[in-house]
DNA sequence: GAATGTAAATATGTAGTACATAATTACTTG
DNA sequence: CAAGTAATTATGTACTACATATTTACATTC
């Protein structure tokens, strides 16, 4: 248990190490000295020698970097300049047991927006083979007979959606997501237990993608949203 | 210079070093076993031992999850688990030298989506306040002389209507992409060296913002942004 | 005895050495 | 000259030693 703080306000100085300014003097020098994606770089121990600290300080950094993908290294071969994957950082942080309850809800903001906007991409990439897929979980959701079956098409109804913006980054990036919602659903599920509805359905929304146009599409599927917004 | 590799597809094998299964294995450790943040961790000596690695590996490890704002240390007081800040990993990735253009363009696209979505938040939370700052904006753009006047104008328009969300996950990751785009208008200037300019001005949306509802608002967002749609 | 000052204890931070391991390079041999 | 082998080398891991900050306990003073 943490000892209550008479200071809320006052947070305590965190010292900053070593190895803090090194992964920051190592990332501003890979970059001003124009790297790029490929290109090796120094060895840890002339890196160390430079910046006048121990192999052991440089590695720390150099682990922090190679965590986020931005170094790749191999035996004897040495280092080189890789290209980061811009999610690599957000996949860890995103667990709904670390991340506050405020953070989550701008999180499920988040979604809100993503999902109503997305619409112009939907449109622009639609494709026959996809809103075939959207057809047969609407179906299968007809089908379903328990809650969680109707939980499960609800998910890849939406995930499907991403995926069909033809934006990796934001289909990736939705998939990290789920699972923070799932825990908020199972964790803080209405009075009810049950998942409010919206005005439009998973069907209703389909069938805009296949006849309707963006403009429809987000209307649409803000209503389907609603009872999400009544949370905000 | 990389050597051409005559199998791109196939990448070659990087070792995962016991640093990498240590961060994993606490990770889940810290998770499994229910910790929050506040709690008090383990010391490095007792990781180590528990894990049967040296404590360089342990501190590899812990180095990383103190770079995300997992963890927090302090000297003889021994660790915390603390709650991450979401974008830590982010920010250090943001990077347009780093990421390929690929990723470039879908982070783009990410923006356009916000921006035509967030109609609702805007409507749900702007302020008298905030529509007078927007105003005054409008207003210096309009004085604006020269080219880089106008495009901070541009910047602080729209950085304003991230804020005015009340989302400071979504502020914050705003700001994180205009260093991106600045990139991108600087080398990759249109053929006349002008930003193109869409049907719905800055002004226009300030109106709708002031009297009309969410539904207008995205659709003069898109309009706003319909350049931009053009290279997509 | 409360307040203040001081010394011991302790967990993290940094430095340095030694060696293991993998992968390249150079060399040798048929 | 091809194939196999040995030397080389940069990263990965382990271990030791000590510095540093901060707590805890103790001692001193009024």
């Amino acid at each position: 248990m943490t000892v209550s703080n008479a200071f809320p306000e006052i947070e305590p100085i965190l010292s900053t190490t070593m190895a803090d300014v090194v992964e920051e003097k190592l990332r501003t020098y890979f970059r001003d000295k124009g790297f790029s994606p490929g290109d090796a770089l120094p060895k840890e121990v002339e890196l160390a020698e430079a910046l006048q600290v121990s192999r052991n300080v440089v590695r720390e950094a150099l682990s922090r970097l190679r965590m986020l993908g931005m170094i790749e290294t191999r035996k004897r071969r040495g280092m080189i300049l890789a290209e980061p994957d811009v999610l690599s950082g957000l996949e860890r942080l995103l667990d709904p047991q670390l991340l506050g309850k405020d953070v989550m809800k701008q999180l499920f903001e988040l979604r809100l927006v993503l999902e109503i906007g997305m619409g112009d991409l939907l449109f622009m990439r639609r494709k026959e083979t996809d809103l075939q897929i959207l057809q047969q979980i609407v179906e299968d959701e007809l089908k379903a007979t328990s809650h969680v079956e109707r939980v499960e098409c609800d998910i890849r109804f939406h995930g499907t959606l991403y995926r069909m913006t033809g934006n990796e980054t934001l289909g990736r990036f939705q998939k990290l997501l789920v699972p923070m919602f799932q825990y908020i659903i199972e964790n803080e599920a209405g009075p009810d237990g049950q998942t409010a509805v919206g005005a439009v359905s998973h069907a209703g929304l389909l069938a805009i993608l296949r006849h309707g146009d963006p403009t429809s599409f987000r209307e649409a599927m803000k209503k389907h949203l609603d009872p999400h917004f009544l949370f905000l």
